[in-house]
Order: C-alpha cells, then structure tokens, then sequence
DNA sequence: CGCAGGAGTGTAAACGGTTTAACTCCCTTG
DNA sequence: CAAGGGAGTTAAACCGTTTACACTCCTGCG
C-alpha cells in the first residue's frame, strides 16, 4: 500500500514535487525536468508554461533525489581543526570563494586536532558524496595515521571523491590524492636570512614541536640558513611549544625567568607566538624592536596589529588552489602536488644588532 | 530497459550499495537496512553475517538516498558575509560545536554582505532541505528585504526548516523565525557610563552608519548614557564609518587633521575600528590610554592584542543558541526571541580624565 | 491439538528527481 | 505519395534507501 496514506494529519510540511509542477503546466515530469535544466530544445510556449508553474508554487529541486538519481551532488567539503584559528579561517575563505565561483555548496567539519574525529568527518562526507574532500592543516606524521589516511584516499577515489590535503605533506606517490603545499622550509629559511643579515647571530626560534610537520620544516629552514651563514647551532635557543599566542607568552616568560638574555633576535614559529612574546618582552621592560627584534611567520591578522616582520604565506590561494585542482581533476586517483610560494613582508619589528 | 547496460566501461566508480551487502550476506535489503538502524530485533547471527559483509564492502549509507527516503537529513545550514571576519567566525564556531553534539553536519554559505547573495544562499539551503538555517550577521533594515526574508522564512517553515537569525532583529511577530541576538544597546549604554564614570565628557564615538542595525543600536546605548549622566550630546563627536580597521584609522586620521583635538575618550563601534584608531593616533604622537582613553565592543582577537576595554559578546553562545533553539523548537512556524546578555571586560585603555 | 502471538525476515512501494527509448506530429525529399 | 527525419514530448526505468505489510516459524496456552 502506498506510505502517504494518511491525510488525516494534513500538517505535515510538504514541498512542491516536480509532479505538481508538471501537472500544474499539463505537462509531464520529463518535460519539467528538461527544461528547467536547460539542456534540451522546448517549444516556447511550454517552456512558458512550466516557468510560471514554478514560480507559482515557489518548487525547487530536492537536492537528495537530484544526487540519488546520478546528478553528481555540487558540493565541496572542507575539514579543518578550527573555524576561529586566522590560519584556517582564510584558507576556508579561498575554498569558499573558489567553491561559490563553481556554483558548489560548502560543508565544513571541524575536528578540534583530534585525528579520530578528522576520520570521522572524512566518512561523513563520502555518506555526502561530496565531490571534493579538502583536509587543512598540520597533523602528527606518524605512520598509522598515514596509512589510514592512504586507505581513506583511496577510498573516496573509489567513490568518486578527490582527495585535497592542503598544507601538508603528501602521502605517497601511490595514494590518490592532489597536495597544495606553500613551502614552509624556504620561507623559514628566507626570514631567517633577514635576521642574520642584520647582524643577529643568536637567534631565538620558539614553537619547535618535533613530529608536527609544519614546525618541523620551519625549524628546517631556521637550522639551514644559519648553517648558510656559517653561525653555529645551538639546540638551547630552540623551545618548545605548540603555536599558540598563550604559548608563545609562556616560552618568553619562562627564557627570561631562566637567567641573562643570551639572544638579540626571536624567530617565531608562528606570528600568534610572536605576538605572545612580544607581550611577555613587554612586562619585562623589553621592547620590539628596540631591544630585541623579532620575526613571525603566516601573516595574518595579528602581524599587522603589532607591525610584526613575518613571512606572507598565501592562505587564500592555498584553498582556492585546492577547490580548482580539485574540480579540474575529472579523473579522482590521480595523485598531484603544488608547492605555492611565500614571501616576506617588512615592518617595523626588525633592527640592525647594536656594534655590528 | 534497464539504464545499467553498459558495462563496457567498467571504470565507472561505484559504491557499494545496501543491496551489495544484502546479496554478499545472503539476506535482504530490508535486514540489513534494519540491522544498521538498530530499531528492530534481529538474530545475533543475521546480525554478525551483515556487519562482515559492510566491513568488508567498506560500505557507508548514501546520504542522498536516505534522506530522499524520509529521513529528515541531518544538517544545519548557516550563512555569514565572510568566514575570516572574527565576529561571525566566532558565531560560526559555536554553531559547528553544537552542530557536532547533535550529530549535525554544517553547510556554510558566504554572502560577502550581498543581500542577492544571501538569498541565493538561503535557496541553495532550501533545496538541500537542511535542519535550520542560520543567518548570521547585520545588514540594511530595508523593508523590501524584510518583506523577502519574510516570504523566505514562511517557505522555509513550510518545507520544515527553521530560520534563525543571529545576531539582528526580528522581523516580526508573525514571521516564522527564531532571533537570537546580544543587547547592543545595553552594552553600549554600559561602556559608554564606563568611560563617562572616569570622567571623561567629550567622547568620540567612530562607526556612526545609519540604516544598519548594530551600529544603529550601539549609538542608541551611546547617547542613552550620555543623556542619563547629564551630558550634552554633541552631533559632531558622531563619525560616520564601517566597521574595519582601516576605516577606523581613517576616521581617526581625518579627525585629527581637522583640528585641535576636541575629546578625551574614544568609544568604538567595534574592536577593529579602535584598533585603527589607535594606530591613528600612535601616528600623531599621541598614546592610548596616557593620552587618550578608549573602549570598543566585540571582544575578540584584536582586542587582548592592544589592551583594550570592551564589551564582551558572547559569540560562540550565541551560535550555540542558536542550533540549540533551531532544534529543539519541533513545529517550525514558532517565533521565538531570545536575547543574550553582554559584560565589560576592563584592560589598560582607560585612564581617569586629568583634572577631574 | 488448535490457535494466538511474537520474533525474525522478505517483498515491494514509496521518496523526487533524471534519463533512455519510444512515440507523435509535421515537414522535407526522392 | 511513401519514406525519412527532426523537433517536442511522454512513459517508464532507475538511483539507494526506509518501512508498511505479509509471511513463516516457533513457543506457550487453553
């Protein structure tokens, strides 16, 4: 027996069907369809009749039986760590832009840095066949997780889904999926050339974490040009700390707490540890760039505020980069990989070391 | 005939489906679909036999199909002028958070503060079918555009979707919408007694933008204060702007050319313009709060950053608010209004007028 | 022994679109 | 004048689920 037996309860909210339209314009759902979506030749005159018809009962398409009867659903999904954090903020703006030029809706996940709950929205979005899965941002290298993330590539592409990292290093050659990278190691590398040229020699780096990737090829490039530079490496002037403005504040407080200021440069992980640092430099009397200089990384938001000279990573492009290569890429399997670039931007935060 | 004919390019990606895992189990579609929903009894043996057969398909449900089957799917949609903006990525994070508890996937859309844009958007959702959709942010109290979102509100609560509107007034008593907003003028009142409780009497107030909600109302709490305390209320200490940075170091700047300086106190409509302004009048010499006292409204990042006292709002609370309401609320077609309250957060940006 | 009733499963009808194949006109064309 | 063909339209199959209803056992009770 047909379910919508019931017209007892006639408050039940139904939407206009594409049935109602074509009966409405005595025509057939066949004809409806076509014309609404453009791509057949209709006679005027119908096609007059079925416009005033969905306009008269306001139809739209239910997406649900559009995708479930093959149309490929139009839609992106991004998973980050967080919607506040700048740094995913604008890469998420890129991949929104990028996805409403393509006429594609958005569906965010949000993970919180937990690796369980990133797998689990990665499953969601194939339940959503969403035709683009984005993943931002930096994650623990280690080798289960890669391998379950491999099998999740593979999967989708399976599925018809292309597989995005962006930001992060590329699984494998063999895995199906494209990577939007911006080099962080060049970058570090370049600012870390600003301080020395300056005449630093000890230059503070805050934020190492060893296994995250993206503090681990800043610190790369840190290391590189000094060896560059002929100044030798002292492990005692990196610290630890995760790549927060909290942090950033803690490691500064507790270097100075520790004894006399061996260093005339900082170079932070980040520009929330520099803004952090800076504000710890302060309570101890010590101002940027007058008494220490200091550089960030990311360029975003805080930098400006405290005229932080900083590396300019390109956040927007990455997530734009991300949605075209990945709608571009009608074959999902294949595997890619872009490497975008940085550059520095001068403020006022940087001075030459005093007697050099 | 049948549409699966060709299988000559078997390159096609195909999932599994429910009926995949029916034949690979040997039972049929309806055990397993019951199986995975876990409402019905089942025989522990069937039950082992399916869940073999769906770990080894890798299978996962068709969202699409099963919300076109009745199940209502399960999204909220919310929709904001821009994801990188504090204010409404803060709205959005809460929205995220609770969406997640509730088990909810989120569908963002971007407006750009296009009103054609936020309609489009607002369709896009409708076809979707989502749970509630959010609409975040201020914009032009125009009455046509009240008119549309009207008619917009009712066929969204005809198709079963709430509407929420976070963070700008209510359309109406008999409009199908749920409101969620904080008190700006409350707030306002309260910052601007704040500075007028130090003393200070000439009090800039930069953001002045007629038409628009949220500046609208915070200049209401301004001159409510200013009138309660006794103090004339000059019209020219009212400048006109939006609410960036950029804007507030241009009001500021263009202030300070004009003339002598003629306040003692800063009220900015929000952080960003008193961030703009501050480096304004760093230019000129002159320092907050030794020289200058000053107060925003937001709290959020820029805020901490310069030491500045403001009004707290509870953004997050507000997006959670507004899940929450949007889906507890079972008859969509209920107003429903909900006023969320705000609190001043005092730093080092106000000082005691001198000579007072 | 007959039968009610419950547990477990199967069959098939929806859900609301898209698309293939067929069919109807109507106009050329040989 | 019959055959051919293109334009416009329709009927019906199909997408992958959920679920109402039917059916089959099996148990327990009068």
């Amino acid at each position: 027996m047909p379910r919508r037996t019931a017209p007892d309860s006639g408050q039940q909210p139904r939407l206009a069907t594409i049935r109602d339209v074509a009966h409405h314009a005595g025509v057939s759902v066949a004809t409806v369809s076509r014309i609404l979506s453009g791509t057949y030749p209709s006679a005027p005159a119908t096609r007059a009749k079925v416009m005033r018809a969905v306009r008269e009962l306001d139809y739209v398409a239910n997406a649900h039986a559009r995708g479930l009867a093959g149309v490929r659903p139009k839609s992106v999904a991004i998973v980050v760590n967080s919607v506040v954090s700048p740094h995913y903020a604008h890469v998420a703006q890129g991949v929104h832009e990028e996805a409403a030029r393509e006429g594609r809706l958005c569906i965010v996940g949000t993970t919180g840095g937990d690796p369980d709950r990133e797998l689990a929205a990665i499953k969601l979005m194939r339940q959503e066949q969403a035709e683009a899965v984005i993943l931002v941002g930096n994650i623990v290298a280690d080798d289960a997780y890669r391998e379950r993330m491999a099998s999740y590539a593979r999967a989708l592409a399976q599925a018809g889904s292309q597989l995005v990292l962006c930001g992060r290093p590329p699984l494998g050659a063999d895995v199906p999926a494209v990577v939007v990278e911006y080099d962080n190691t060049a970058g570090a590398h370049a600012i870390t050339g600003h301080l020395l040229s300056a005449g630093h020699r000890r230059i503070l780096f805050l934020g190492r974490r060893t296994g995250y990737t993206t503090p681990d090829s800043r610190i790369a490039g840190y290391r590189a040009a000094l060896a560059e530079h002929r100044v030798p490496h002292d492990p005692d002037l990196e610290v630890d700390g995760t790549m927060e403005r909290s942090e950033g504040h803690r490691m500064m407080r507790e270097r100075l707490d520790r004894g006399p200021r061996d260093f005339t440069a900082v170079f932070a992980g980040n520009d929330l540890i520099a803004a952090g640092a800076r504000d710890a430099l302060r309570e101890r009397g010590l101002r940027v760039p007058d008494d220490v200089s200091m550089a960030g990384f990311d360029d975003l938001p805080p930098a400006a505020d405290i005229d932080l000279t900083t590396v300019h990573v390109p956040h927007e492009e990455l997530g734009r980069t991300a949605v075209r290569l990945a709608l571009r890429n009608d074959r999902p399997g294949a595997a890619q990989h872009v490497l975008l670039g940085t550059h520095i931007v001068v403020r006022d935060s940087v001075r030459r070391r005093p007697g050099v």
